[in-house]
DNA sequence: TTTGATGT
């Protein structure tokens, strides 16, 4: 399994000790060096940060550099193999947090040793990678602990035993047909929240993935980003707090809602996005989808992210099916 | 169809 890690500092420096992992280190061997910049985010940074050094990262050889920065600017200059691109083509629109950050072959994911869950999973979808594929077989894939996570803060599957919620995947299974290891992969319990079954997980988030799937049929490129959600509640003695269930011996959190937020690539150059809130809790199954359209933004402030924090907001031209007013 | 748990 493929990971990286960046620490960041607000306002002052980032002190980046590059943890050079199993996929730095096995893959720089190629040396085929590169500099990862999109242009939209190289203008970024003419605006916004003009003298900012770099960040080398050559081999296992980590980097002490002072960068200012306002706001989040991973700076990446490495080698690139097919992996690393893979990597950044699911990652194109930016990463919405960095912590833990691990890298599967076909998904991205940011893991939270707190709550044993993921902040944040992303996933690239076409219409030709969901194809169907009979080298596929999802009932041969097992949920697994994912080992790379240090064991004190590592979700297990007795945790999941008779709690009552499904292991519900982030990343969809059926959204990784392309070879039966990237089925696989997303069977780690990084990648697994404890959610509401009947109700939930097997029918209207089920609905949800297939909707997110089906609009690969309309646009050549999806992005989607999946994670958890603890959102406040008012409670008798008119103050909000966040409260939610834990479950098993390492305390899985139990999220309260879950969010999507996908971003579709037109033909001609034009970005549609949509982004859903659902609770973890039975949804009656002939509840529109459009019901649990929210802003993108109230979904940021509430999961402490920035989704497709690279997007070019001219491009964006339609949010939740409304014209964007960002033109 | 895809999403799962549970019991033998």
């Amino acid at each position: 399994m493929a990971k990286f890690e960046l620490f960041s500092g607000r306002g002052a420096f980032v002190v980046a000790a590059v943890g050079v992992c199993s996929w730095f280190s096995g893959r720089l061997t190629e040396r085929t060096l590169l500099e990862l910049r999109l242009p939209e985010f190289q203008d970024r940074e003419k605006r916004h940060f003009p003298k900012t050094p770099g960040l080398p990262i050559f081999g296992t050889v980590s980097a002490a550099t002072i960068v200012p920065t306002d706001e989040y600017n991973p700076r990446f200059v490495q080698t690139l193999n097919r992996t690393t691109e893979l990597f950044f083509q699911i990652m194109k629109y930016g990463f919405p947090g960095l912590d833990h950050v691990r890298s599967f072959d076909d998904f991205v994911l940011s893991y939270d040793r707190r709550t044993r869950i993921a902040h944040w999973v992303f996933e690239h979808l076409t219409a030709e990678r969901l194809k169907y594929n009979d080298k596929v077989d999802r009932s041969l894939c097992d949920f697994t602990e994912d080992t790379s996570v240090h064991s004190y803060f590592r979700a297990k599957n007795v945790d999941y035993k008779g709690s009552g919620f499904d292991r519900g995947h982030l990343a969809a299974a059926g959204n990784h047909r392309v070879a039966q290891e990237h089925c696989d992969q997303t069977f780690y319990l990084t990648n697994i929240a404890p959610q509401v079954g009947v109700g939930f997980n097997r029918n209207s988030w089920n609905r949800l993935e297939k909707h997110v799937r089906k609009l690969t049929k309309i646009y050549s490129n999806v992005y989607v980003c999946t994670g958890p959600l603890f959102l406040p509640k008012k409670e008798r003695d008119g103050k909000n707090y966040v409260k939610y269930q834990v479950i098993g011996s390492n305390n899985v959190a139990v999220p309260t809602h879950f969010f999507k937020v996908v971003v579709m690539e037109t033909n001609d150059g034009k970005l549609h996005m949509e982004a859903y809130v659902m609770p973890n809790e039975p949804i009656d199954d002939n509840t529109p989808l459009t019901v649990f359209q929210v802003p993108p933004d109230s979904i940021e402030r509430h999961a402490g992210l920035l989704f497709f924090d690279r997007i070019s907001r001219d491009k964006l031209v339609l949010v939740n099916g409304r014209k964007t007013t960002y033109v």
